[in-house]
DNA sequence: GCAGAGATTTCACCTGTGTGAATGATCGCA
DNA sequence: TGCGATCATTCACACAGGTGAAATCTCTGC
């Protein structure tokens, strides 16, 4: 069931089998499913439990009044949606599931007796967390500063890469059940233009993406190198 | 000297005599002074201890390649940069003063002792980092779906309140020593844009700021309510 | 008191991206 | 088998914001 949050925190550490033991029985029990475009929490409500995505995509978004929509992050399979969200009262911002989704509620108490007996399940969530910041930042000059064929590649890039990670990709492809509008709200960008810049990665990409963060930022603009295949995984 | 770190801490939880004289303490040890526009840390540096801002303003950047900076967030007095930072090899950004700033280097061992003994400073520093990435998302959304004039006026309320916060307000004045430059390079703008917009700001907003995360996102624009002066604090 | 660097302000012009609308594809479902 | 909903694609046009350059203005140091 854990088997891609596992994949992945052995990137940064060794877990032994009673931690993988520990972390399979955490996300076997209290297991949710959720049909495409629904909101697992709404801005305003408070958090009960973390939630570990176990299949399907997701993302994290906040939403103006007037109806503009800033997607803040992706979800997809192996990551945990707040592991400290305890501290705070309400939520400043919405998660809704992209595809279907099939999810872990982790109570506070199951997560606080998992760090407390697992040192290195604990040292690995604070690596995730502190990866996560990072990719937030990465999310700040991409809007910021990048053209819009730029901030395509790069998202495509950090997505196949963190499919990678939980073991999701196939060669040089993987899937990608996200709408152009997604994309857009994702980017920042308008749907019209995501289809112009996106066919712009498609042609201009054939690098292969290496390291954990790519920067394809020079004025050649950005090489995506990933093969994508818009279609949703079969159930 | 961590005055302003005290009371921002107090805003979210009570803080006993003992609390305040074991950050006084940390805060003591170690002060270091950098001139404007020094780095404090640079992309690449392996992070060696928490740095805690006592007087001046600094921020956090990333840089490209061609050139091309993004300015990720802002320090101001009473602000820790990055109390977790231990757990990465290297800097994926750099942290470089804007005006000259004093500031207390807090190790590893210190920080440690301080959230094993102190339960209320522990609980307070994890509120301070889950405040510090809820502002991180709302420059994502500022950069990806508003206007220039709605992102400047954003910028400035959130900057206003997170000094009133500390104490350096008077009334509904603050100090701004961010040249047009940062501010641009803060909200993803050209210099020569930010003028224009920042004058719009400084015209329609007479309304006070309120709350902690002012959202001024209607069709109306922005409405700063931020008489600022630019002006460098005397040394 | 002067020189030089950095910051602000303004201008004219250009371009990247948004908007709205119309047309085709695709897919789930009755 | 066909209907409706959701996405993708394309086009023409509009405009927010970028670029480059030049003219002040304001410090700061000598």
């Amino acid at each position: 069931m854990a088997q891609h949050l596992i994949r992945k925190l052995e990137h940064f550490v060794r877990l032994s089998p009673e931690d993988k033991q520990a972390l399979e029985e955490a996300a076997r029990r209290n297991v949710r499913v959720f049909g495409a475009h629904q909101d697992i929490i709404s801005e305003g409500d408070s958090p009960e439990h973390v939630n570990l995505i176990l299949e399907g995509w997701a993302c994290r978004y906040k939403q103006l009044e007037d109806g503009r929509r800033q997607i803040i992050s992706f979800f997809v399979p192996g990551d945990l949606c707040d592991p400290h969200v305890f501290v705070l009262r309400e939520m400043d911002h919405s998660i809704g599931t992209i595809t279907p989704v099939r999810l872990a509620e982790i109570s506070r108490d199951v997560l606080l007796n998992l760090t407390d007996r697992y040192p290195r399940i604990t040292k690995a969530l604070w690596w995730e967390m502190l990866v996560t910041t990072a990719i937030q930042r990465e999310w700040t000059v991409n809007l910021g500063q990048r053209t819009a064929l730029e901030r395509i590649g790069h998202l495509l890039c950090e997505l196949f890469i963190r499919l990678r990670t939980v073991g999701l990709t196939e060669g040089d492809s993987c899937l990608l059940p996200v709408t152009q509008v997604e994309l857009g709200d994702a980017t920042g960008l308008s749907n019209v233009h995501v289809i112009s810049r996106a066919a712009g990665v498609a042609e201009q990409g054939a690098d292969r993406p290496e390291g954990q963060a790519p920067d394809h930022s020079g004025p050649g603009g950005a090489s995506a190198g990933v093969a994508v295949q818009r279609e949703l995984p079969a159930p």
